[in-house]
DNA sequence: CGAATTTGACCGGCGC
DNA sequence: GCGCCGGTCAAATTCG
């Protein structure tokens, strides 16, 4: 909980939840080959995570980038275009223009997914969302749920659902980047302080690992593919296998040959002096000991 | 009473 | 062409 009891993050409400009970350190490997990433920023990352099991919390087991559906091999070129024509479909409500959208060749948002174990299908991040559908997951007794960030303009979508072989695990999958910045931080700002406030462009939130719409989670991740439904854990391996050698060394994985994760927090410590990824992503000030 | 959620209908993509 | 499926819409309902 070092830098974190530092920043008085305990004081922000929206990760309250997530970072209640877990340990705190993080880790963002991030692709320095730009060609082809999203916006610009984002290659690939992999955030890795210790997880410690506390009733009533949740912590980010995982995460993955889905880059246009990994496989994809569609044009992926203009996305401020792409919202564009989200929006006026939306807002005019009329039939006729999806007939219209028709010609135009569907483009999705570059999606990052990770898994989270909690209680709680739907976790604060910062952000304001609205949830606009939901549907039954095949071969899943659980539903997975959509949602929209409340901003006006701001097409960010995610999805969230259980996974089915591991129901305290949820897998959230954002889609998009926010336009704005985060509720959270605009109205936290003297109190607690707000980690988007904090990380608003340190590399963490943009130049390194400018995931869209996941905000700067400062937590610990970990691949636990074992446990991913088949189509999340082939993203995973799809993110990894992407990365070039020279940053295959940044990658940790506490996933285990038998299905099983380490929660141990040796683990984390290990990772942690093993590697010292946090200091790629968090500047040296807002780093602690974390004795 | 406005905002958020629920939920069945609808749409487009894709495989057969 | 048809059916399945993932995703979205939007009216109805619930919530704060």
């Amino acid at each position: 909980m070092g830098f974190m009891e530092l920043l008085g993050l305990q004081d922000f409400q929206g990760f309250d939840s997530l970072l209640d009970g877990m340990s705190t350190s993080t880790s963002i490997i991030s692709n320095n080959d730009n060609k082809n990433s999203y916006g610009g920023f984002l290659e690939a990352s992999e955030v890795l995570n210790q997880v410690p099991t506390t009733p009533n919390s949740s912590s980010i087991s995982s995460a993955s980038i889905d880059e246009q559906g990994g496989d994809n091999t569609n044009l992926a070129k203009e996305e401020g275009e792409v919202q564009d024509e989200d929006l006026k479909n939306k807002t005019t409500t009329n039939k006729q223009l999806k007939v219209k959208k028709a010609n135009q060749k569907k483009q999705r948002e570059p999606r990052f997914a990770f898994m989270t174990k909690s209680e709680v299908d739907h976790l604060e991040d910062g952000y304001r969302w609205r949830k606009y559908g939901q549907k039954a997951v095949k071969n899943s007794p659980f539903p997975r749920s959509y949602y929209r960030c409340t901003a006006p303009a701001c097409n960010v979508k995610k999805r969230v659902e259980r996974c089915f072989n591991d129901p305290s695990t949820v897998i959230t999958t954002y889609e998009g980047q926010h336009i704005h910045p985060s509720p959270a931080m605009t109205r936290g700002a003297s109190g607690g302080s707000y980690l988007t406030g904090l990380l608003p462009d340190t590399g963490f939130s943009r130049g390194v690992a400018n995931v869209p719409g996941m905000f700067n989670l400062p937590l610990q991740m970990g691949v636990i593919a074992n446990s991913l439904s088949s189509t999340y854990s082939s993203n995973i391996n799809n993110v990894i296998g992407s990365l070039p050698s020279s940053n295959t060394n940044h990658i940790r994985s506490n996933t285990l040959s038998n299905g099983s994760y380490d929660q141990s927090s040796q683990a984390s410590a290990a990772i942690l002096r093993d590697n010292g990824l946090l200091q790629d992503i968090v500047p040296s000030l807002m780093r602690v000991n974390e004795d």
